[in-house]
DNA sequence: AGTGAGTGCAACCCATCGGTTGCATTTTTT
DNA sequence: AAAAAATGCAACCGATGGGTTGCACTCACT
């Protein structure tokens, strides 16, 4: 009898590789990097980064397997953004976890205090 | 010039390994069960799950190094328990990034209607 | 004291990941 | 038309990850 909010395992299967993609140093920097910076081109992505182009290609593809970043071509290039409404699932996720153990908590303080 | 709340590189590295650690449906349901069920042994949880009681133990340690879990040893038993303040930490850093992007938007329409 | 439940440790396997190099392809640009 | 810029594709490599099996160990219980 679980709440419609609830992490169900088909939600598991959702959560964990948006949260994979995330779980890496070099992708963080590449989101905020598209975050702060607008919409850009591997080559200058690549260009503040330590590793090279292909790597950061790969990563970008990572991303938008995931959902949170999208590329358009634009004549010989192709320009990423950065897609706000997965981070948004994201944090829905994280707001469940933590209102699952909220509920647990308050149960428990029920019990006791019973 | 960037603002004290902004995702600095020291930052991304913190983070990096907590979203890795959450990357996972395994290491997820782990966590649902520690929030759902409260303390709970590693042989429970391999009972729940599909996968065997090492797996599950790798697994916690991997939770347990990103801090979202702690163990304390209970006679013959280990007690694992959900450790809510770094998920906490995570709702942060998506904030944080979150937040840069919604001040890179206002700025861009700032530009646009100047 | 001895049996069994709950863990810990270590080796091993295969798949995936992060990264590289090299070269082909497509558009600009002059 | 030719050179240069931006990207795509593919092979390869070492390391890590998720999983397993097998066995040793510790502690509870009768």
């Amino acid at each position: 009898m679980s709440r419609p909010e609830a992490l169900s395992p088909a939600r598991l299967k959702d959560a964990a590789p948006l949260f994979a993609a995330l779980g890496d140093a070099t992708r963080l920097s590449l989101l905020v990097s598209l975050c702060a910076g607008g919409p850009l081109t591997v080559t200058r992505l690549s260009g503040q980064s330590a590793v090279s182009r292909q790597a950061i290609t790969k990563h970008l593809e990572v991303l938008s397997e995931a959902g949170l970043v999208k590329s358009t071509r634009h004549g010989r290039e192709r320009i990423w953004t950065f897609e706000p409404k997965r981070l948004e699932d994201a944090h829905q996720y994280l707001a469940r976890l933590s209102r699952e153990w909220d509920v647990a908590l308050a149960s428990l303080k029920a019990f006791v205090e019973d």
